[in-house]
DNA sequence: GTGAAAGCGCTAACAC
DNA sequence: GTGTTAGCGCTTTCAC
C-alpha cells in the first residue's frame, strides 16, 4: 500500500538507515545519495509513518488537551492558542471535552496515556482534588493546567489570580456606588476558579465595609437562572443592585433573564461577568467583565511544555495579568437608587481607569 | 518504565497472546486465567500502548479534524459534535486550524496522513479546487467535508443548501418590504459556501423582480467593514435598506459599525447573518440569521466515517435542513422608508413562520 | 558516509 | 483455551 522506508531504500539502492538519516536530518548523508533518495521519495509519494517512529522513539510529538467544553468560547480560544503553538513546533493536538464531568476527566487522561501523548494541557473541575491529576502525577506525565486555581500543592498552572480578580470586581462595584451585591455562579464543586473568584469577591466586599454579598449557585449546563433571580429580587428594598457572575455565558443569560423580569441592565441592576469572551463587546449593553488572556494562556502552556520536553529547565508556569473591562452592563448604582450613590460624578464609562 | 504486555504475561504466567486476547476481548480466555491476568494488569498499572497496537493493526482509531478557526463558534460547535461522537466510539480527535489559508490545509492534510489518522473531517476554502482534497482523493483516505459546498464532483460533505438559504434570505427580506439589498461577504475565493450563498441570494432577488443587489467583499480576518459601509451608504436615496452578511461574526461587526455611523439596526437598515451561532439570540438587537445545525453536522460527519470504517456501506452524507431565524436585526423596510413598505400588516416577529 | 541488525509494544495467524 | 512467532515501520547503536 503506502510506501515504507524500505521501499525507498530499495528504490534508491541504499539502506534504510540512510533514508532515515535523511528524513530526520540526523547524521551525515552524501549529496549524491541524498539526491537519489529524495528522488525516490517523491517518485513513490512516500510519507514517513509517524506510528513507526513513535514506537521506536517512545515519543509521539502530540499533546492531549482536555477542556470542559469547546462550545464555550473561552476554552475554544485557549485551544486555539495551543494548536497554533504546537503546530509551529511540529506537534499535534488531541482534544476532548469533559462536559464539566470529573469522571470524564479521569477517563480521558487514561485514554490519552494509552495514546502515549507526550504531555497534557487541561482544565479540571477541582485542581486540589482530582483523580485525573493524581494519575498524571503518579505517572509523572508532564502537564500544565489552564484556568484552574490549584491550591498550594504546586501543580503547574497557567492562570490568572482569580481571587484578586474577584476582589477587584467588588472594589469596582463599590466605587460605582453599589452597596448590596450578590454573586451567581456555576456549581463551586465543579469549578475551583469560581470558588476563588467568590472568595476574592467576598473578601473585597468585606474590606470595603459592605454587607456580605449573597451567593447563589446555578446549574451552569441547564442555565436555569430564573428561579434564582426571582428569589434574589423578591424583596426590592433588600435586593442587590449589582450582580457578579462567575463567567460570561452565565452573565449573558442573567442579563437576558433580568430584562424579561422588567429589571433592565444596567438601569436597575449592574452585571459583571468573567472571562472576557470576544463577543462581549458586541452585546448591548456591552458586557462588563474580567478579561482572561485565553489565547495567550493556551500558548504559554504549550510553550512551557515544549521547553520541558526539550529538556530545558522551563520557567515554572506563572500567573498572567487579567484586565477588568467596565462595559455598559455595569453602571453606577445611582441609576436605580440615587440615594445610594456616593460618587455621582463617576462617569458612565470608566474602562481606561481599570484597564491595566 | 511503563509495563508492557510482556511484563503482564510474565507476571501472570501466561503468554502475550492471552493478554492481548483479554484486553481486546478477542478470542476466548479461561475465567481463571482471565482473573490472573486482570490482577497482574492492575498490580502493574498496565495501560496498553496504542502506538504498538496501531503499528500492528494499521489503524489508529483517530480522526483528523481541520477547520478554518476554532475561535469562530460555528466551527467550535461542529468540532464539539465530532469529539463527542468520536469519544463514544472509542475514537480520538486530532485538530488544527488553518486560518482560512489553503496552503495550511494542504500541509495539515499531509501531516495528518503521516500520523496515519483513519479519516478526516474538514472545511476547506474551496472544495472544488483544493490541493488538500486532491491529495486525500489520490491517497483514497476517507474524509467528509463540513460546511463546504462542493461542486458536482461528488466530494462527500455534510452541509446545508447554501444557495437555497441565500435565496430564502432574499425572499424574506422582500417580504419585509425591502427593495434595495446588498451583500457583504468575506473573500469568495476563501469560501465556496459564501459564493453559494451569494448566488442564491442574487437569484432570489432576481426572481422577486428586485434590482441586482450590490455585493461587497471584505477581509474577514481584519474585519475592516467601515470603508465598505461608508461607500455603500454614501448616497442615501440609493442605499440598501437591507444587508445580507455571509456569516454571523461579520454581521455582528457590521451592526456595530452601522450603529457608529448613525444608522441603527433595524431602524435604518436590516441585517441578516449566517451560521446561527448561539450568542446571536442574546445580542441586542437579536441577530436574524440562517441557522446551520453545526453540532449535528459534526456528529453526522463523524458517524458517517465510523460506519465507513466499520466496513458498512454508509449512507452518503447529505444536506441537513437549515432554519431562518428572523431576529430583531431584520425588520420591515417601512421603519426607515414607509413608502417602500408593501405589507404593513407584517408583524415584527415572524420566527415561527420561517422556522422549519 | 553508509549498512546490518536489534529492537520499540502490539496483533494475528497458526499450532497444539 | 493457550502458546509461538513473525511481522507492523521506524530509529539507532555499532561496524566498516
Amino acid at each position: 500500500m503506502a510506501a515504507t522506508i524500505r521501499d525507498i531504500a530499495k528504490e534508491a539502492g541504499v539502506s534504510v538507515a540512510t533514508v532515515s538519516r535523511l528524513i530526520n536530518k540526523s547524521g551525515y548523508v552524501g549529496a549524491r545519495t541524498a539526491a537519489r533518495v529524495q528522488d525516490a521519495i517523491e517518485r513513490l509519494g512516500f510519507r514517513s509513518n509517524a506510528i513507526g517512529r513513535s514506537l521506536s522513539t517512545a515519543k509521539t510529538r502530540t499533546f492531549g488537551v482536555i477542556v470542559p467544553a469547546l462550545s464555550n468560547p473561552v476554552f475554544a480560544e485557549a485551544v486555539s492558542g495551543v494548536t497554533a503553538c504546537a503546530r509551529k513546533a511540529g506537534y499535534h493536538v488531541m482534544i476532548t471535552a469533559t462536559n464539566y464531568d470529573s469522571a470524564e476527566e479521569l477517563a480521558t487522561v487514561g485514554t490519552f496515556m494509552e495514546q502515549r501523548v507526550d504531555a497534557m494541557i487541561l482544565t479540571v473541575a477541582n485542581a486540589g482534588k482530582s483523580p485525573a491529576l493524581d494519575l498524571l502525577d503518579t505517572a509523572a506525565l508532564p502537564y500544565v493546567l489552564i484556568y484552574n486555581e490549584p491550591p498550594c500543592t504546586g501543580r503547574p498552572a497557567v492562570t490568572i489570580d482569580n481571587a484578586a480578580a474577584g476582589a477587584k470586581v467588588a472594589e469596582v462595584l463599590q466605587d460605582l456606588g453599589h452597596r448590596r451585591m450578590a454573586m451567581i455562579s456555576g456549581r463551586f464543586a465543579e469549578s475551583d476558579r469560581a470558588s476563588a473568584r467568590r472568595d476574592g469577591f467576598l473578601a473585597g466586599a468585606h474590606s470595603a465595609g459592605l454587607a456580605m454579598p449573597s451567593v447563589r449557585e446555578v446549574d451552569f449546563i441547564a442555565l436555569n437562572v430564573d428561579a434564582v433571580l426571582k428569589d434574589l429580587f423578591d424583596d426590592p428594598p433588600t435586593a442587590p443592585t449589582a450582580l457578579f457572575c462567575s463567567n460570561d455565558l452565565l452573565a449573558i443569560s442573567v442579563i437576558g433573564a433580568l430584562d424579561r423580569m422588567g429589571l433592565p441592565v444596567p438601569q436597575n441592576v449592574s452585571v459583571i461577568g468573567f472571562d472576557g469572551i470576544a463577543i462581549g463587546t458586541h452585546l448591548h449593553p456591552t458586557l462588563a467583565t474580567v478579561i482572561q488572556p485565553s489565547r495567550e494562556m493556551g500558548e504559554v502552556a504549550a510553550q512551557h511544555l515544549l521547553h520541558r520536553l526539550a529538556g530545558e529547565k522551563a520557567t515554572p508556569p506563572c500567573r498572567l495579568p487579567f484586565t477588568l473591562r467596565l462595559g455598559e452592563s455595569a453602571g453606577p448604582a445611582g441609576n436605580a437608587r440615587p440615594a445610594d450613590l456616593q460618587d455621582p460624578a463617576n462617569p458612565r464609562e470608566g474602562d481606561s481607569h481599570y484597564d491595566r
